[in-house]
DNA sequence: AGTGGTATTTAGCATTGCTAATGAGTTACG
DNA sequence: CGTAACTCATTAGCAATGCTAAATACCACT
């Protein structure tokens, strides 16, 4: 157990709230920054985990993104329409396949980050050198908490 | 301008990726940890922010949130369904109205701040002190970043 | 009165997630 | 062996939630 009441107290009750709303609404404004028009950002997250892991299957990817097989299947289907990954069959198990990017993906997902950084960067300018740091900081932290 | 190239460095564009995909995972998550079963995300955020202005007009709960004016009507009309939010015509302009929470929203309002406390200490207890404090001192920031 | 601009709403649509049910393939147990 | 139970992926249908375009009601200024 060694629950050392960590968020227990009101000045953290009060941070987790902040937290909550923050990342709901940074998360809604984040979905209309999408870099390739085409392009949701649920699919661009698969990406990002394809890059990560090289290779897995769709229940892999369900997993890891916490949406339901059927959601990872139309996912799936769509980025491969897209020309951004690759299917090949599973080496030991017929039911299942393996899912990696293509090299397309790997262009655009190179491209995706600069746009990112210049438009995160322009929000940025209304932040302070210790503001962003402290950001630096907690994001390492937030990627845990979110996969947790 | 000064713009002191706070995140043009490679660390920081990593952490600019980083936050990105953490903050659209975790925002999907808390998406289903929903406090009122029948209150959406959103309409839970219109509450929040009533909470903070008192009142307001449609118009200006969807710029705050970002969402469209058509949006907001209907979000607004489920909430006055559910007897959370009060419409009142505004006393200058008859073409505005002005809304405002009722006193079951407060109520409703207090027993969630519990009831998300309880969620996300129980995904906190995955970290340490330290990292719990990062979060903290990040949690404000966050939050200027979103309404930037 | 008339004209142009603004706030809200209505109508219709796209996206994206879900659950339930199906089909194919694997594994375990008699 | 062979069948029963389980797992993975998919299909079909549905619900939530945001959007744009157009309509409506109203204000403000000439």
């Amino acid at each position: 157990m060694n629950m050392p009441d960590l968020i227990h107290d009101g000045d953290s009750a009060a941070a987790v709230s902040s937290l909550r709303s923050a990342v709901m609404l940074l998360g809604r404004r984040l979905k209309h920054q999408r870099v390739d028009e085409s392009l949701s950002p649920t699919e661009m997250s698969v990406l990002g985990t394809l890059a990560r892991c090289g290779s897995a299957t769709p229940g892999e990817l369900a997993r890891k993104e916490h949406v339901q097989p059927p959601s990872m299947t139309r996912i799936v289907a769509l980025l491969e329409a897209k020309g951004l990954v690759r299917l090949e069959p599973h080496p030991d198990d017929r039911r299942q396949k393996m899912v990696s990017r293509t090299e397309q993906a790997e262009a655009m997902l190179a491209e995706s980050r600069s746009k990112r950084n210049a438009w995160l960067a322009n929000l940025a300018e209304g932040l302070d050198e210790d503001e962003w740091e402290k950001l630096r900081a907690a994001a390492p932290v937030l990627e845990k908490l979110a996969h947790l």
